[in-house]
DNA sequence: AACAAGTAATTCAACTTTCAACTAAATCGT
DNA sequence: ACGATTTAGTTGAAAGTTGAATTACTTGTT
């Protein structure tokens, strides 16, 4: 990778003011939504692979697709289940089809967990977040990060 | 605390929109941001505290507004600047005014290194953020979050 | 069929972060 | 000036995370 070491192109003042805002509030923002959950045992990390596989059918998913889903990597996903599961809220059993593998498998009582934090943790984000916002400014964020999003796809793949 | 348990109001297809798109994207933003800066042995979170450290007057600044500035818990940057300090980069010093208190400074060796590594993160953040946006979207941005920031400021405080 | 290469998932070791406990010094109230 | 409280900062242990190595199975190639 050749590395550009000429003038590097400093933030200006409405850039930097865009960045600083938008990274301060982002982190105290998932502090916040994190701190929110901690009556109900649960973390935003663990928190997505729950209710990413409360929504799968028969809320079973494979360990691979679950990582993928909760945006978390397999080495890390293979700890927490491990948590979860010695408190009860899934449980993992080997896949028929594909004897490399696992279901991840979302036990009643990991079921009535997320029930119960889901409405409290809706209610975090909206009041921190989404009820902040004007249905115009939804929209814009809605599209901006969308953009960003798909561009680092693309810069990803462009880097190889 | 009293707890609200009855209807949730859920997100509707805007609001939810709006949501996953800025935790997605925001999420593999800093994944790249920390992965782009692996190459100076840096992370984020370290970059951020000597980026603050050699702004200060004299390079140098107390742990405690440090930790306040870089956005870093106390015990967390006890543990981070005992690792810096092994890698050169920083020293500390106590304090003659507040003998209860410690000088954290940089040294030539870390201002070297911010130096060289900073380039390479603004064109970063840059590539993957600020150049992504119009000057509109990155006033609307700084506003938004902005926003937010006050207002998590305002909960925090109505909660104690 | 045999074997190389790829894939699913876990494990190990190193490292990082958190939380609570601690030390030492400063400040505050009387 | 005295004890009580607060503040600055560190520490150690426990918990969490990472990335490489490992195991066990599957797939593709000849």
């Amino acid at each position: 990778m050749a590395k550009k070491t000429l003038s590097p192109r400093w933030l200006n003042p409405r850039e930097m003011k865009a960045w600083r805002a938008y990274i301060i509030a982002s982190r105290r923002l998932l502090e916040a939504l994190d701190t929110d959950l901690v009556g109900f045992d649960l973390s935003m990390a663990d928190y997505e692979v729950l209710a990413q596989l409360s929504d799968a059918p028969g809320r079973r998913m494979r360990m691979s697709e679950l990582a993928e889903l909760a945006m978390v990597s397999k080495s890390r996903l293979s700890h927490r289940m491990k948590v979860m599961e010695k408190a009860g809220w899934v449980k993992r059993e080997t896949c028929k089809e594909d004897k490399r593998g696992y279901w991840a498998i979302m036990t009643e009582k990991g079921w009535k967990s997320i029930v119960a934090a889901a409405p409290s943790h809706v209610a975090s984000v909206r009041k921190r977040f989404v009820d902040q916002l004007s249905t115009k400014e939804q929209e814009n964020i809605a599209a901006i990060f969308g953009h960003i999003q798909a561009e680092l796809r693309e810069q990803f793949k462009a880097e190889d």
